[in-house]
Formats: C-alpha cells, sequence, structure tokens
DNA sequence: GCGCTTGTTCGGATTCAATTCGGATTAAAA
DNA sequence: TTTTAATCCGAATTGAATCCGAACAAGCGC
C-alpha cells in the first residue's frame, strides 16, 4: 500500500518522480513510461515508487493531477477578473490560460495530456471541473439576467467535455486547418449564442 | 509482420478473432484483454493472434475500427433522409443511430467503447469522421440558406471532436449527471442556436 | 496418386516490464 | 545513546506479450 511523504526528503523524492514521468512520458509516449525509466530519471530506485504510488497508472494519474490543480490555480485567480467580461471574452480569457499553461517547456504538458486521455477516464480533470464550476456561479451572480439560461449544468458539460477535447485535439494536430484563435473564436460564438439563444426562447424580447 | 487474410478459412479466423476481443473486452474490460483469453474464446493458439495483428493493441485498434464503419454505414444509409430534415432533428437523428448501434448485444461495443477511449487516440473513428463530413456538404447543398454560416469549416470542427469526445465521455461515465437524451439535446440545441444566430448576423430579418 | 509450394496453425521458448520483499540506511524520538 | 520509524534499495519473482520453428492443410503441375 502506497505510503504518504512525511519527511522532507521523502516529499521531494515524489515531487522528483512526478517530474520524470513528466519528462518520460512527453518524449516516449505511454508505452514508453516504464518504471525503470522513471526512476532512472528520477534518481531513486525501482521499490521507491512503489514507497508511494500504488502501481504505474498512479504515477500517471499523479501526473495530470498536478496538471489539472495548476489549471485550475490559474482559473481560479482570474475569477474577479472574469466575472465581469462578457461571455465571449470569458471563454477566450480561459482557453487562453489553458493554453498558456499547455504550451509551456515545448508543449511538455500538453504531450502528456495526449498521451494520457485514456487514464483520464479515472480521473477526469476533477480539479479543472470544480473550478469551472465555481466560475459559472459567480458569473451567474454577476449577471444575473443568465440565471434564465435552460438546462445550465446540460451546457456547462458541453462545454468543458466538449470544448476541452476540441481544444486538446486541436493543439495536437500537426496540420490544424485553422489557426488556434479562430478556434477559440468558434467555441466563445457558439456559447454566446447558445446563450442567448435560450434567453430569446424564455424571454422573447418585446 | 501482420498478414492480409487470403482463404476463406484466414478470413474466418480473423473474424473470429475480433469477435473474440469484442466479448472479452466487454466482459473482463482492457486490463482483461489478454491475449491468451482472445486466442482461447475464439478457438485459435496464441500465436495464429500474431499472423494477422501485429500486436494486441492492434486487435483493440480492430475493434474500434469495426465499430466505426458499422456506425458510419448506419449513417451514411440515412444520408437521404437526414439532409431532409432541421437541424435540430438532424443532429438527434445521428446520435439516436450511434446510441442504437452501441446499445446492441446487452451494450457490448458501448463497453469496448468505454474500455477503449484511450486506444482511440490512434484510431480516432476516421470512418465515422469521414461520413459526418460528407454528410455535411451533402447537408448544405440542400439547404443553401445555410451557407451563409460564418466559419463553417472551424463549426464543423468543434462539433465533430467536441460533439463526439462529449458523447464517449458521457457514455463511460458511470454516474453521468445528467440522462444520454438530454444529453442529446443539449448538443442539438447548441447547433441549431449557433447556425440560427451565425444566420442572424449576416443576413438580419427584415 | 505424388512431390512441391505457399498459406495457415500451433505451442513452447524468449523477452520484457510491473511488482514484491527483505534488508540496509538515514532521520526522528525517547 | 538507544530505539523506533521512515525511507531507500535492487535482486528475485511473476506473468503477459511476442517470436519462432516445426507441423499441418490446400492448391497445383505432373
Amino acid at each position: 500500500m502506497a505510503r504518504k511523504p512525511q519527511q522532507e526528503r521523502a516529499i521531494s523524492t515524489v515531487d522528483a518522480i512526478i517530474q520524470a514521468g513528466v519528462i518520460v512520458l512527453a518524449e516516449q509516449g505511454e508505452s514508453g513510461l516504464t518504471t525503470r525509466k522513471v526512476a532512472d530519471k528520477a534518481g531513486v530506485s525501482v521499490g521507491t515508487l512503489y514507497e508511494y504510488f500504488d502501481n504505474k497508472e498512479a504515477i500517471q494519474l499523479a501526473i495530470i493531477e498536478r496538471l489539472s490543480e495548476e489549471i485550475a490555480e490559474a482559473v481560479r485567480s482570474e475569477i474577479p477578473n472574469i466575472v465581469r467580461l462578457q461571455t465571449n471574452d470569458a471563454v477566450r480569457k480561459i482557453l487562453g490560460l489553458v493554453k498558456q499553461i499547455l504550451e509551456k517547456d515545448e508543449q511538455r504538458l500538453l504531450r502528456c495530456v495526449h498521451q494520457s486521455i485514456g487514464a483520464m477516464r479515472n480521473y477526469p480533470l476533477k480539479p479543472f471541473q470544480r473550478v469551472l464550476t465555481e466560475l459559472s456561479i459567480r458569473y451567474l451572480m454577476a449577471h444575473p439576467e443568465l440565471a434564465r439560461v435552460k438546462d445550465l449544468p446540460t451546457m456547462t458539460y458541453i462545454i468543458i467535455y466538449g470544448g476541452m477535447h476540441t481544444v486538446m485535439h486541436h493543439m495536437s494536430d500537426p496540420n490544424p486547418p485553422m489557426s488556434f484563435d479562430d478556434l477559440v473564436d468558434g467555441l466563445a460564438a457558439m456559447v454566446t449564442s447558445y446563450i442567448e439563444g435560450s434567453l430569446k426562447v424564455s424571454n422573447p424580447p418585446s
């Protein structure tokens, strides 16, 4: 059974393992992510991995969790600004933050995500989802006229999963049929027109 | 290197392997999908697998390919009807066809998809994508007024990737926050309001 | 029928990676 | 200092994927 690191050195060991995992996963893909390689790159022995991770998959999950937390933190710190924006610009702002994090370190994290779409079934970006939900609520408080939108949970679901996957697919497309900015514009337009359409149905303009 | 089956018996061997793969994958999950189990259930030896499949992953890919082709075929045969529908109903119709295929045989194929979301990165439902693209073109020919919609390629891209992934994610969610039908309604509403919103901008009602 | 070629199948041998385990080493506690 | 717990190690185990060489079947000219 995996234990929790208690001393300082153990915490940095766990950290080194995750960092090594990111590098190996980004450079060699999911099939290249072996315990030995990760242990070597982290400068520890194979046995040490199993002190802190139940199995190899747990390492991959920890990588995704890190990423998700990082994105969530970036969005959370921007919530006060985002709620003041129009829907259009709010979507653009969020996707810009996501892009920024995925692209640093020569797209290392993007490549990890790309390799881990399967593993995400078991850990579907919970922190990121949570912060987006929080943001939605705050946004609605700042824009009470939107409270009337039909099926907000469904819409949020579609935007989070559909939007995220579209963005990820586009970012890893070596030859995308349109620019990233155009894609973001498209997503923003989609969200905006959905909201406006929904408002018109329940509250037709006089 | 995997060879192509040439004689009758070899073709049915390959077929038996894929069918066996579907059953094992659906019943025992991705980790339970071993070469031995598949070979046993197909009534052949392990070595025979490697005559026709480069490795285990290739079997899983073949399963997805089968599924994708089956869905594509179902949609293709309905194209003449779909192009006559309103956008809303067209989206519902397509997703209904997908659902129908995934649910037959006690959801065996659906369970395969659940287990294979990761593997799909390597084989992202190309036949299905292709038929959707074809359908879009035919749909536009039948609805010339939509040709005015802004950024049609971007919209198609978002709908295909975002929509497909949203549906797949929902189907593999053991505890989804809404019913499949609600999700379909949401997607249909989103597409429809985007199109209508886009039309109004470029061609305001007199 | 009989040899020959080529496609097909088999199952044991091999390789490779995940995981375990008992003991060594280091830090904290008493 | 002694004791206890945490941390780290890496060879040994295990189990599955993959490879391979021999056996088997089918078609073909003779």
